[in-house]
DNA sequence: GCGTACCGATGACATTTGTCATCGGCATCC
DNA sequence: GGATGCCGATGACAAATGTCATCGGTACGC
């Protein structure tokens, strides 16, 4: 028999983290070497234990899993990375897979189906769920410019156009006109609901 | 020794589901004997095996944990009910204990530590996480009146005034009014970022 | 070189939104 | 009965926002 894969686990809730170490632990082809509650805990931990698969939720403190798996990327080449997410939104995977992560799966799969999809993984292959996928066909690609998406991303939170522009350094003109492109190429009717849907399809 | 606590298990994610009915199955007082996936199915679980304890996280398909407490308390008036959630808010807290739930603790505790909240519960007693609590009284009570979070509830999605007042039956200027107040009210610059804000202290 | 697209900005204009004062109706509490 | 507070509305005014045309600059591909 070969080597157990070494995993290691990364997620901010405790409750599930520790469930699913367990369960991981249950298959006697896996190994949880390392957890982590952050994203950059889940660096330090990939550093100290260099674990062949990264599992990483999308949202943790610090950095996202996305972020994690462009630094792992870097620097354990070695080291496969997927993600695990609760409510997925098609850019991650997008930008996931753009980051090298080789799987991408919901949170709704058993126990059972993520190690096999670890394993999966492990040999090389990509596994993407099926549903996830066909949300981010549906969504399509971005149609916003770069600076379109980066005004947006400051408008979500309803700040007014003054100030967006002062966090942006630009001309309050100028931001206005980015949001009102944008809003437009979105069919919303104006920049908050621009920012949502922009939120929501993950292009922000 | 008497007999086990009987739980029923309620979060739509598998993963989270499962993890956790393997790991509280391992305490030896306590028996996992359903699971459900959405609201609706929770409550038709809970009438089918009766347990002791519902463990509901709150937000799930169909009908959120606290909706499900409240039908049964109504249903199954022996049942003790309890909440885990991702992201706690004040408000929703709030809610949860009016719905007369006795258990309310974030996802970042432990499994070991879940299942003695657990049976705190059974026992009679009530629970709520230390530092979600300090948050909802640190929030306080909500000051908007009826009108005005029901309006600021419309406004959530950014809609533009005119939909919102046809949404509530209200004239346009009615509504600029209550958005105004409430706006003022949460110290917030606009209705967008006062829809957020109240949505965040779990106010609408 | 030329066309195209993005960036950053300005000005003008219409529309939307925020703010305030004010009104009548209704319920509640003292 | 009077005070208070919420409801629903209107009018008026100022400020913010959305929309459009236009400009110069830069980068990229053909």
């Amino acid at each position: 028999m070969t080597a157990p894969v070494r995993v290691l686990l990364a997620d901010d809730e405790h409750l599930i983290r520790g469930a699913l170490a367990a369960l991981l632990g249950l298959e006697d082809d896996l190994v949880v070497v390392a957890e982590a509650a952050s994203g950059p805990e889940a660096l330090a931990m990939a550093r100290a234990h260099r674990p062949d698969v990264a599992v990483l939720d999308l949202q943790m403190p610090g950095a996202d899993g996305v972020k994690v798996a462009t630094s792992l990327r870097a620097e354990l080449p070695g080291c496969r990375t997927m993600i695990v997410t609760g409510h997925g939104r098609p850019g991650h995977l997008k930008r996931a897979l753009a980051a090298g992560v080789r799987g991408f799966v919901p949170k709704t799969v058993s126990a059972q189906r993520l190690a096999e999809i670890i394993r999966t993984v492990h040999a090389g292959h990509r596994y993407v769920d099926p549903e996830l996928a066909a949300d981010a066909i549906s969504a399509g690609d971005s149609p916003l410019t770069a600076r379109e998406a980066e005004v947006l991303e400051l408008a979500v939170d309803g700040a007014p156009i003054a100030e967006i522009a002062e966090r942006a350094s630009l001309s309050p003109g100028t931001v206005r006109n980015y949001l009102s492109s944008a809003a437009s190429k979105l069919g919303a009717e104006n920049r908050h609901t621009a920012a949502r849907l922009a939120r929501e399809r993950g292009w922000v």
